[in-house]
DNA sequence: AAGACTCAAGAAAACGCTTTCCTGTGCAAG
DNA sequence: CTTGCACAGGAAAGCGTTTTCTTGAGTCTT
């Protein structure tokens, strides 16, 4: 790889022993004064400060991360930023941080752990002090490696924190649970679920247990909860939907694993006759914007994403202290009663 | 500030002067190994990259950033992430980045240009060699502060790149433009539009500027054509619409600066039953997801946003080798027609 | 008034790597 | 058999900061 620097001609850069230069001091006191060190004096501090806004003074950080070991730099792993939800999280996440000064370097993984793994060591190797990620599920190297570089690992999107340093999320299974509460409180008693892809997805495998154990507790009988897998596309939920219509006997209520699988599923059904929520209801997850816009708009379970990332770069700052282990915040789902549900028919 | 060092006791980090221990050379010959420089022997290669490999070595970016000058970082500073179609380009942009090994530092200055400088001057501190921005409208200062600091400046969504090192987007006018053509043969002949906030925003002005002086070129009275200015907002945009709809005598066709607001339009249209495209016409811009979900479909006219990110990805790579300034890249937006246009009524 | 002590500020080391410069070896040419 | 040369690899300088160590001046104590 070859060396190339962006030497623009004109322009030098300006760097600290410039400042210094100006100010009329060492080296040292420029950097002090600079960082609030208080063992420089008022007059002192003064001109530093004046001489790097007139030369207009900008800082290395690779310098300073070099030697000082305080990075302010940290690390998001997701999926995709194509899916909202991760989006919100991840603008939470900056948002939070940027007050505390500290940059966030954006990678997705297209949910492959491989690629995951391999983008924590290029993170590790950018230097940064914490790693956020998606899921409680990744390859075990990825954890491994960041611990032994000293990188603190968040996870997101799930309540327990495994091995990692700390995780902000909220309880899947109990979210599919209640999601299933409530149409069992509607008297369905057939269902259908489109649940995410679950391989190397905790959250969506979890969603699906969550909902599909509390509907056999409930005396629901194995054949009359089918579940299908599809990837997060409108597309493949309306497809599902329509497998599932094809069923004998219908289920009267569908869960879907994400308002995109849902709207989907709504489309489809407005596509082809199918009343909603008269001959079958529809909940989705996450709250997205296309929630509202679908008609009717769908019952859904919302999920806090731009909070989950402020509360992501709380618990990162917080670890700066602490450097305690297994630190978890919760967060709550909320289910959001809209048109696309109701009674079941009778 | 105080220093925290991050020192998780167990785990010390390996550095190179390890491996070239291990692989029994010196430290030069490691890092010329590890850097595929071909002056280093087969044998001797090989002996340090297993012992790499066997040690989990990563290197540290900083000190090989402090010392050789190729940073492999770029940063990115957009409006929001909450709107897709800056998450979708900067997906496009990460992942052909990723490629190339090069990280991404995002910021979001929610439309604010003073945030904006500041962040570009942040960026500056982390030494990336290059930042992608959102539109041709910025602080002088924030260009100028990038450019002392040798760091090449990308403008996305515009079609001129100015004073900038280059420019991946589109022509807004002639977007705007191609709305207002078809509309016209439609015989529409009474206009509305929801433009984005214009202030600061140059996007949102030549997309109803081209609306605007076409509608006029064909003969439109100036009366006919009602402007308005809304927040990109699903509300804002039936507010809008809610406006619109009590002038007289009322537009027939409404073009709307993006499809968010197109969306709101369309919904407070079928909220107090106004038949569209019976009995007026609604335009979108951008071709997001929802577009498709709401009904009728929006006709809208679609922004490359991933692939805009992409070809900033490579301009970026391009302007490594050349330093070639002014480099533009014109990409083409498309009129996509579905239901929600219509011949003007009788 | 002299020693102990505080305090601001400078000199220099250190951070982990790349790269320049240099050395020693092996081999072809004279 | 020497001289020159290519070449693999080592020693050390240097990137721009922060931080430790040190110094010298002023202050306090007795």
């Amino acid at each position: 790889m070859p060396s190339q620097k962006p030497d623009n001609p004109g322009a030098k850069v300006v760097k600290l022993k410039d400042v210094a230069l100006r100010a009329g001091c060492s080296l040292a006191t420029a950097s002090r004064a600079l960082n609030n060190n208080p063992t420089v004096g008022q007059a002192e501090r003064e001109r530093v400060l004046a001489a790097a806004a007139l030369l207009g003074y900008v800082p290395n950080n690779s310098a300073r991360a070099l030697r000082s070991q305080a990075k302010h730099l940290v690390g998001v792993i997701i999926p995709t930023l194509d899916h909202a939800i991760y989006a919100k999280m991840v603008d939470g996440l900056q948002d939070r941080l940027a007050q505390a000064g500290t940059s966030v370097i954006i990678n997705t993984s297209g949910y492959d752990l491989d690629r995951e793994r391999h983008q924590a060591r290029l993170l590790v190797a950018r230097g940064v002090e914490s790693v956020v990620l998606v899921g409680a599920e990744h390859d075990p190297h990825t954890l491994e490696t960041l611990a032994r570089a000293g990188v603190s690992q968040i996870l997101t999107y799930t309540g327990t924190a495994g091995d990692a340093s700390g995780a902000v999320g909220f309880d899947n299974y109990a979210s599919g649970a209640s999601a299933a509460k409530y149409l069992l409180d509607l008297n369905h008693r057939r269902f259908g679920m489109i649940a995410g892809l679950t391989r190397h997805n905790d959250r969506a495998r979890l969603r699906r247990d969550g909902f599909v154990d509390t509907a056999l507790a409930a005396g629901v009988s194995r054949d009359d909860v089918v579940v299908l897998e599809a990837p997060y596309s409108i597309e493949a939920g309306g497809a599902s939907m329509r497998s599932l219509m094809q069923t004998h006997p219908r289920p009267t209520a569908v869960f879907c694993g994400s308002d995109i699988l849902a709207v989907g599923a709504v489309k489809h059904c407005s596509s082809v006759g199918i009343a909603v929520p008269g001959a079958v209801s529809i909940i989705g997850f996450d709250n997205l914007e296309i929630a509202h816009v679908v008609e009717p708009e769908l019952t859904t379970i919302d999920v806090p994403a731009r909070e989950m990332g402020q509360m992501a770069a709380e618990a990162i700052i917080e670890f700066r202290q602490s450097q305690q282990k297994g630190l978890t915040k919760k967060l709550q789902t909320r289910l959001l009663i809209r048109q696309s549900t109701g009674p079941a028919p009778v």
